[in-house]
DNA sequence: CACCCAATAAAACAAACGTTTGATTCATCT
DNA sequence: AGATGAATCAAACGTTTGTTTTATTGGGTG
């Protein structure tokens, strides 16, 4: 990855997060970045493939530490289900811990891939390639962990913890109008206990409500 | 609200739902809703106003039920909290059994709203005036059932809240792909009671945690 | 019947879009 | 010194954008 590139990116974050896809400018980024109009197609082959690369170089890293953290506690735990608490653990905190991170105070990131994530299909394909691993096994674990629950119930739990993540990544700006300024946005730790915190219980009640009863 | 008007929002609701408000275009919402290519200049005055308009042609009677039941059921306590399970029941079950049952096994208008939540301030500025009432009435009614926690918790509760809710309308379509087919989409009381037990396990997890504690 | 006015229609507007082209720079290697 | 090739640049490409303009329609009113 060149130093052009990395401008391109930073700058790519910027204007994807402020307004979305097909709102931002190739003309706004590469002006941001102050390189060449051209320069995008050079180096991406398009505004496209430089909207699925942002999120490679920023995600990648990220799930192989998730992976990695994964592996070494399944092998601690010999076989037993991993306690909720710790896969959540694993798969929260070092997304919203890196990405919080990034530009202290901006999080431009976090906003531009929650919008990728409502485009159109022939971005999720794209998508979901780079995602594809990490969520298979995290989707293997979270059943192994919560199997006294059907396979139904658990896809709700994985589709509202999905959705919490989500949510918080993208809403993340609102935290401070939400709380007129008390809570400082930068405080990864404070946010990320207590996400992990609430998806925990919302999980668990599920599991205390749906673990035997089968009503709708 | 005449029938051209009518049929210009169901069109756009299909496409800013698919391609978002930048990326729908007036040619294809007005092709699709078989009108005029000035129809939305003419009646709405222009595309943002449009977007604007297909919100509230859709929330305003969704908050108007809301507001009733919260002050039905105010009036039934006499002063007394509203069990936090009674206030998730207000916010989300009108919001989500009306919206998932507009268009059968599509849910465009959620997929078009989700994303304008996420679109620069000058819409966010209109956005806000239509859900400002409820915002601050609901804000109002939970940091009373809260009252255990402290502004900053019920604030930390108030946000995962809404960014649960928020997320599960956008990715409702997911649900579909995640549970490998097995989710009937259109069973909305399935999804609803489901999610109103994770919000409030959620929630409670925070309380007992973060009754008394004060640590970061 | 003549008038009116809201609604629709087709055509045109300038501006902005993503991408491509062809020229130029400049360090590297024979 | 001369050749090579990746990187950058300004300029232009043809399309598409949201909006406006001008003309036409058609039902209701005086």
């Amino acid at each position: 990855m060149t130093e052009t590139q990395i401008k391109i990116i930073e700058a790519a974050e910027i204007e994807f997060a402020n307004h979305g896809f097909e709102g931002a400018s190739v003309r706004d980024i590469t002006s941001r970045a102050e390189v060449n109009i051209a320069a995008i197609n050079y180096h991406f082959g398009s505004k496209a493939d430089l909207f699925i690369e942002m999120i490679r170089y920023r995600i990648e890293p990220i799930n192989q530490l998730r992976i990695e953290l994964l592996e070494e506690a399944l092998q601690k735990s010999r076989g037993n289900p991993l306690p909720l608490r710790q896969v959540l653990e694993i798969i929260i905190r070092p997304l919203i811990k890196n990405l919080t991170e990034l530009n202290k105070g901006e999080f431009h990131f976090m906003r531009a891939m929650g919008r990728g994530l409502t485009e159109e299909s022939r971005f999720m394909a794209n998508l979901h390639d780079i995602l594809a691993d990490v969520i298979s096994r995290f989707r293997a674990v979270l059943a192994n962990t919560l199997s006294n629950l059907s396979s139904e119930e658990i896809a709700y739990c994985f589709h509202f913890m999905s959705c919490s993540i989500g949510g918080v990544m993208m809403q993340h700006q609102k935290l401070e109008s939400i709380s007129g300024g008390m809570i400082d946005l930068t405080n990864t730790n404070a946010l990320i206990n207590r996400l992990i915190t609430f998806i925990e219980g919302g999980i668990a009640s599920l599991q205390r409500e749906r673990a035997t009863s089968s009503e709708t």
